[in-house]
DNA sequence: CTGAAAGCGCTTACAG
DNA sequence: CTGAAAGCGCTTACAG
């Protein structure tokens, strides 16, 4: 493995002239940068990323903390970042948390050790206490999720409202008994759909029954489970809000194969506008979120900090979020 | 931030014993090793990885190359590697090359620069005469993907048997007129499971018609082309063996579309077993890959041959494929 | 335009 | 059991 220092022997020049080369310093003899790229090339020589590390103390490399790469909501979250990364000579680091509180604090580590520049938590199972600390360390934003007490920089969508809007368009349908089904309350990102839901109960004046909102709701399986248990229900619901469009695909496959009607026995929306919710039958309502563009913004803001250095501004940017309508309601 | 230095200062020990309590060597008197520990805790003292990788020549991590991470495929596959990753302290670093062959030998550049152990190539996109220069500055191994001619261990399906396995089974439904929608020829694997398709037909004497072999073909909208392409024929097949379960869902998404009864009017069969193979209505009979299964083993091989650093035997791995039976055939 | 020297933060023989 | 010294491969003032 070739070194800056064989090139300079090979060239008869020092290292910190090779080094000018590799990094297009001007004010170097035409002749001898000649020379050098030569050398270089001829020892397939490139120089070794933890030496240039170490000594520029910067990694050009930002973390981004998701909990789990098969959920299509975060590959397509993360590929937008990856993108907007590469454009700008940034590489991306993922780290899946897999829901795991320590796993995640695991991660932010690499800020202290210096391996990455910067770190986006696109999921979050920690609270701000707990955060904190490692902000002194380098740049941290949250993108998707967020946190109210949290100071950092947030890009996110305004979860309440579509929540709201999802419940509104199904009151809309002359639906008045209608059930949720999402993740855990501890997020703060399923606890504001959650609100959204009541936001929109309240203002058409419909009672919340308990026995309709479900929570710790993630995928198929369960969005299969939510629909038995509605099945068994004396008085059910006629329509379901559920948090995710697997759980929605889940609730739909399930209502088909006992034989009820969707979305008249019961009408569906989901989130997120995976590509699934076009493909099964009925078409999933949902409601979309600008991913690609939440990703790229988050990852533009992340290298702004990184290459400023300075004390960012402490900003929470709202994305929005519409319904698209199908067949399942 | 605190270095090793710090910590040195703060006990009045030296920087070698320091490094000793990090690594956790023996012969460390054992007051002084707890002194140093409690130095570490109170500066939130983490070693450097730039360092501790420039001085160790090792970076603990691995490059996966993979086409794109949306791609559920590819998705379930880096989970599968990233978890293997994980149990035994490696890091992944995840490279996508969208397609492009000159993205991919930049990512192979990793290992020059010593900013990985070593690559394992999910994907394909340049041949063994441009691989093969890379091998000499670290392992490089192939999942998934492979390639006849090259030198390197593979891990990886028989594809040709797959292709072979869903052709099969159409023939023995009674179809003699089956189509084929898969990627590219340039491509080994897709080129195999064409060769699948022929042996199964000539398997059973049914000739193959030039007009139903359809290449270059990938997503869902190339589905729904490959179809309305289809309708247009005078004499269009009855069965079709697509790539993919996303083409497959394509097609019946646009067969249905167009009052064609999936299978009585067209039976489909897809490829990989993906969570919407049985999302969508009819079912898709899909061939299932051990993608879990594979992604282990390839990581699994790739540390192998990094913690062992010998010359590693050269070697194929050839992991089973079954067929999944469901409503499109 | 060019080079010698110092140093980024660590670890590993070597000597005690 | 412990420490001084060298060195991993690079870059950046500094001096010329």
């Amino acid at each position: 493995m070739a070194t800056i220092k064989d090139i300079a022997e090979k060239t008869g020049l020092s290292p910190t002239t090779v080094s000018r080369v590799i990094n297009n310093h001007p004010y170097v003899d035409q002749s001898k940068r000649i020379k050098v790229q030569k050398a270089m090339q001829e020892l397939s020589y490139v120089p070794n990323s933890s030496a240039q590390r170490l000594r520029g103390q910067k990694t050009n490399t930002v973390a981004v903390i998701i909990s789990r790469i098969i959920n299509p909501f975060f590959s397509h979250l993360v590929d937008a970042m990856g993108e907007a990364a590469t454009d700008r000579g940034y590489q991306l680091l993922l780290c899946d948390s897999r829901l795991d509180a320590q796993r995640e604090l695991e991660h932010l580590e690499l800020l202290k050790k210096k391996q990455v520049d910067g770190v986006i938590l696109a999921s979050l199972q920690n609270t701000w206490k707990e955060i904190e600390p490692y902000t002194k360390f380098g740049p941290v934003i949250t993108c998707n999720e967020y946190d109210k007490e949290a100071e950092m920089p947030m890009i996110s969508c305004d979860q309440q409202y579509g929540g709201y809007l999802a419940v509104r368009h199904l009151i809309e349908q002359g639906h008045t008994r209608i059930a949720y089904a999402g993740g855990v309350n501890r997020i703060q990102l399923t606890y504001d759909r959650l609100q959204g839901y009541r936001q929109a109960m309240a203002e058409a004046s419909l009672p919340v029954e308990d026995a309709f909102i479900f929570t710790g709701i993630y995928g198929l399986s369960d969005g299969i489970q939510v629909f038995d248990e509605i099945r068994g229900m004396e008085e059910p619901p006629t329509a379901i809000f559920a948090g995710g469009d697997e759980v929605a695909a889940g609730v739909i496959k399930q209502a088909k194969l006992h034989q009820w009607r969707v979305p008249e026995d019961i009408a569906v929306v989901g989130f997120d506008n995976q590509p699934l919710a076009e493909l099964v039958e009925p078409g999933i309502t949902t409601i979309e979120q600008p991913t690609k563009v939440m990703g790229i913004r988050a990852m533009q803001l992340m290298m702004d900090m990184i290459d400023h250095a300075g004390p960012v501004t402490y900003q929470k940017e709202t994305l929005p979020l519409h319904l698209v309508k199908r067949g399942s309601t």
